[in-house]
DNA sequence: TGTAGGATTACCT
DNA sequence: GGTAATCCTACAG
């Protein structure tokens, strides 16, 4: 399915998320282009998905999540990061893709400026929070339109269907035995595997 | 390779 | 008031 369709992202998100995976992502902010070429997404599917910030109900952090589909959803995390989601359908379910890691394949200069600890172009955006600062992304760009004058996504190449693999979400604590993580076989961009490991508790309760 | 530290949001007690 | 969270970086070894 052709992501200029105005259906693309109003299907349940398990559906949408492999189909982003090849697919060429564009920011434009003031300072540039970037785009990138997804390489791997998470699906999370709304309020019966424990592992889902919509889990527990709107709130005003979530609230894009529970809106129509194409618009993107950047929440902050960890007390430094931002991701950011693309909101699917079907309709109003608050169902969302996780954009994780993808390829620099415009503005490669821009994001590594913006990616100043990178070491090889593959870590510019491997990563959730490493893309959303390739691509300049902040709290600012919460609710913005896909399509929109940030963002587009290219119609572009399709994954081979025979690259993609699907496996266990990464950092979950609930729910991470569902499939919903979708990656690109081999792709040197992809984000290597955590398994969630509860936070260390504090050093004053020990 | 491992781990500590960063410091917001939201839920829980 | 406590703690876990869709995580990254620096530094130690």
């Amino acid at each position: 399915m052709d992501p200029a369709d105005p259906c693309f992202l109003d299907r349940p998100s398990p559906t949408v998320a492999p189909d982003l995976l090849g697919r060429i992502l564009v920011s434009e902010r003031p300072e540039g282009r970037v785009a990138v070429r997804l390489t791997e997404v998470e699906a999370y599917t709304g309020l019966d998905d424990p592992a889902s910030h919509a889990y527990r109900g709107r709130t005003a952090r979530n609230a894009v999540m529970f809106g129509p589909p194409g618009f993107v959803y950047v929440y902050f995390t960890y007390g430094m990061h931002f991701c950011m989601n693309l909101v699917t359908g079907p309709g109003t379910t608050a169902g969302a893709v996780l954009l994780r890691a993808g390829e620099i394949v415009e503005g490669v200069e821009l994001a590594r400026g913006r990616r100043r600890s990178a070491r090889r172009d593959t870590e510019l955006a491997q990563g959730p929070a490493r893309l959303t600062q390739a691509l300049g992304i902040a709290r600012e760009q919460n609710g913005e339109p896909l399509p929109g004058p940030v963002f587009r996504l290219l119609p572009g190449t399709p994954a081979a269907p025979e690259l993609i693999r699907q496996g266990p979400r990464t950092g979950v604590a609930q729910g991470a035995d569902t499939p919903y993580r979708f990656w690109l076989d081999g792709d040197p961009t992809v984000s290597p595997y955590r398994r969630h490991v509860p936070r260390r508790a504090s050093r004053t309760s020990q």
